[in-house]
RNA sequence: GGUCCGUUGGUCAAGCGGUUAAGACGUCGCCCUCUCACGGCGAAAACAGGGGUUCGAUUCCCCUACGGACUGCCA
C-alpha cells in the first residue's frame, strides 16, 4: 500500500523548529517509499487563528523544499484540505452523530459554570485537580435531549469512553502503551460553535484522506488511546503511529515562541541557509546508520529510516547549526556563493573595490553571511587602531622594527607600478631576504598598517591588491606616522 | 496530584548481553601560517543511583531520583 503522510498545522503563527522537523519527517517517510505527502490546514480554532499564518507556513515549506503532493490548491481527490471548508459540508457533525447512535458519544449540555465547578470540586487534598468530566449528560433521556435540542440549547458532543478495562495502542518509536480506561476523559468532539475539535477532525480527516502513517510530536502520546477508541468505534483501520521526541532549548524546556531564533523564518533572518537548517533539524532525534552528517534533502529521502527515530528529547544547539551552515557555505560553488555574499559586502563597501575578491576572502571564515560585514569594514575606511598592535610577540615585532620595516618598504611600493599580488609579494620577499629577517617582521607591520585590524580575512598582499596602490601607500604612511609618534614619545 | 514518556561526555548521538563505550559540534593543545580562519594531528570529557536476571550488564526486569509531556469547547 502506498504510504501517505500529512503535515497538518494549525495556522497560529510561525513554523517552529519542532514543527519543521515533524513536517520534514513526514515528507521523508512518504518520499522514501514513493508515497504521498499531504498538507492540511487545521483551522478549527477560530479564536487562535492568525492572519497570514498559512502563507508563512507555505513559504517555510517551500523554502525547505518540502513539496506536497496534495493540499490547498492541489487537489488529489480528498479535498478540501482546509478544515474550516470541510466543516461547511457538515461532515464532522455527521460522523459525530454516527457515534452518538452507536453509544460511543453523547450530547452534553453542561454550562461552562458547571464544568468550572466540577473542576474546582475535584481539587484533592494536595490542592491539585484531578478533573475528568463526570458523564453527567450521559444519563439524559432521549426525550430530554430532543427537548433541549429543539429549544436550541447550546451543546457539545463528547466521546463516551468506558470506565473499566484498558486500551492499548502501538507506536513505532515507543512500542505498545497500555492505559486504564478510567484515565480517559470524555473529550469534546464537536464544540458548541459546531466546529470539531482538533482531536476529532484529525481522526476523521486522517481516515478520509487515507493517511497511513500519523507522525506527530510526542505530546500527543497521552491522547493516542482516545484516538484509537475513535477509530475502533468507526471500525476503521488504525494508522501507523510515529511519535517524535521533543526538541528543547538549552535549559531542556520545550522550544517556545518567545525565543526569537526558534522558528525557521527567524533562523533565515539570522543568516542560516534553508538546506543547512533542514539538514541539522533532520539530525535532531534521528541518526543514519553510519557517521555521515551532511545530507541534501534528496540524500535524506534515500537514507531516512523512521524506525531509527529516537525516544529522548534533543536540545537545539545553535552552535552546531552554525558549524553546519559554515560547511554548506564552504561547499558552495563560487558563483552561488558570490550571489549571496556580495549583497552583504555592499552593505559596508561603497568604494569602487573588487567586491568579488573581498567576498571570496570570507568564504572559509564565516558561519553565516551576516558575519561578512564586520570582517571587511576596514576596506571601506581605515579604522582607528592602537599603536600597540604593531607589537606581536610571535612575529617578534615592536614599534621600532615595525617602523623601520614600513619606512624601508614604503619607497619600494611607491616605485611599484604593477600592483598585482605577485608583484606586491615579490617586493616584500626581496626586502625580507635582503635584511635577513623573518617574514612576519615585514608582513605583520604591513598588514597592520593597511588594515588597522588585529584579524583580517586575508594577508597583507591580498589586502593591498584590493586597496590599490594609492590607498595602500597612504595607509602605510599613516602607520609610519603613528609609529614615529610612539617611538619618539618613548625616548 | 494523577497518567504516560524519557535518562550514554556541555550538546547531537552510535551501541541493541562480552567493545580500549564510535563519530560530530563545542572546548583545549600542537602543526601549517604575514593575523584570523581553513586544513591536519591530538587531548580532556559519558553509560543518573540502587537492586535483581545472567558466567557476564550501557544493553533485559524492578525501584528511586531527575527531566519532560498530557491532565481545555488549544492544537
Amino acid at each position: 500500500m502506498k504510504i501517505r503522510t500529512r503535515y497538518a498545522p494549525s495556522p497560529t503563527g510561525k513554523m517552529h523548529v519542532g514543527n519543521l522537523r515533524t513536517a520534514l519527517y513526514e515528507y521523508l517517510i512518504a518520499k522514501h517509499d514513493g508515497g504521498d505527502f499531504i498538507f492540511r490546514i487545521e483551522d478549527t480554532d477560530t479564536e487562535r487563528y492568525v492572519e497570514g499564518a498559512i502563507d508563512i507556513i507555505n513559504n517555510t515549506m517551500s523554502m525547505a523544499g518540502l513539496v506536497y503532493d496534495e493540499g490547498p490548491g492541489k487537489d488529489g481527490g480528498y479535498g478540501p484540505y482546509v478544515q474550516s471548508e470541510r466543516v461547511k459540508s457538515g461532515l464532522y457533525l455527521e460522523y459525530a452523530r454516527k457515534l452518538v447512535e452507536k453509544g460511543e458519544a453523547y450530547y452534553c449540555f453542561c454550562t461552562k459554570e458547571r464544568l468550572d465547578k466540577l473542576r474546582a470540586d475535584s481539587v484533592n487534598e494536595n490542592g491539585k485537580e484531578t478533573a475528568k468530566y463526570d458523564k453527567h449528560c450521559l444519563s439524559l433521556s432521549k426525550e430530554e435531549i430532543e427537548a433541549k435540542l429543539a429549544a436550541g440549547e447550546p451543546y457539545v458532543i463528547r466521546q463516551n469512553n468506558p470506565v473499566t478495562g484498558t486500551t492499548t495502542f502501538s507506536d513505532v518509536i515507543y512500542g505498545d502503551i497500555t492505559v486504564d480506561n478510567c484515565e480517559l476523559d470524555d473529550m469534546v468532539l464537536i464544540k458548541a460553535d459546531g466546529y470539531p475539535t482538533y482531536n476529532f477532525a484529525n481522526v476523521i480527516d486522517d481516515h478520509l484522506m487515507k493517511i497511513t502513517h500519523v507522525v506527530r510530536g510526542n505530546e500527543y502520546l497521552s491522547s493516542a488511546p482516545k484516538y484509537n477508541r475513535l477509530y475502533e468505534a468507526f471500525g476503521w483501520d488504525i494508522p501507523v503511529y510515529i511519535h517524535c521526541p521533543t526538541i528543547t532549548d538549552e535549559n531542556h524546556k520545550k522550544l517556545s515562541k518567545r525565543r526569537g531564533d526558534a522558528s525557521f523564518e527567524d533562523l533565515i533572518d539570522l543568516g542560516y541557509l534553508p538546506e543547512a537548517i533542514v539538514n541539522y533539524v533532520a539530525l535532531l532525534g534521528w541518526s543514519p546508520v553510519d557517521d555521515r552528517e551532511i545530507f541534501s534533502l534528496e540524500e535524506l529521502i534515500n537514507v531516512f529510516d523512521y524506525t531509527r527515530i529516537s525516544k529522548s528529547p534533543a536540545v537545539f544547539d545553535i552552535k552546531k547549526l552554525s558549524w553546519m551552515n559554515s560547511e554548506y557555505i564552504k561547499a558552495m560553488d563560487d558563483d552561488k556563493y558570490l550571489q549571496m555574499a556580495v549583497p552583504e559586502v555592499k552593505k559596508v563597501i561603497t568604494k569602487d573595490l573588487d567586491l568579488n575578491t573581498i567576498a571570496l576572502m570570507c568564504k572559509t571564515r564565516i558561519e553565516t553571511f551576516k558575519d561578512i560585514a564586520e570582517k571587511i569594514d576596514f576596506f571601506e575606511e581605515l579604522p582607528e587602531y592602537e599603536v600597540s598592535m604593531y607589537t606581536h610577540k610571535k612575529m617578534k615585532t615592536n614599534s621600532e622594527n615595525s617602523l623601520a620595516a614600513l619606512q624601508e618598504m614604503l619607497p619600494l611600493y611607491e616605485a611599484l607600478d604593477d600592483y598585482s599580488i605577485e608583484a606586491i609579494e615579490k617586493v616584500a620577499m626581496d626586502y625580507v631576504a635582503s635584511k635577513g629577517i623573518k617574514n612576519g617582521q615585514a608582513l605583520w607591520p604591513l598588514r597592520t598598517a593597511v588594515s588597522g585590524k588585529q584579524m583580517t580575512p586575508a594577508g597583507a598582499y591580498e589586502i593591498m591588491e584590493v586597496l590599490g596602490k594609492e590607498e595602500s601607500i597612504s595607509r602605510i604612511k599613516a602607520g609610519i606616522e603613528k609609529l614615529l609618534e610612539d617611538v619618539n614619545a618613548a625616548e
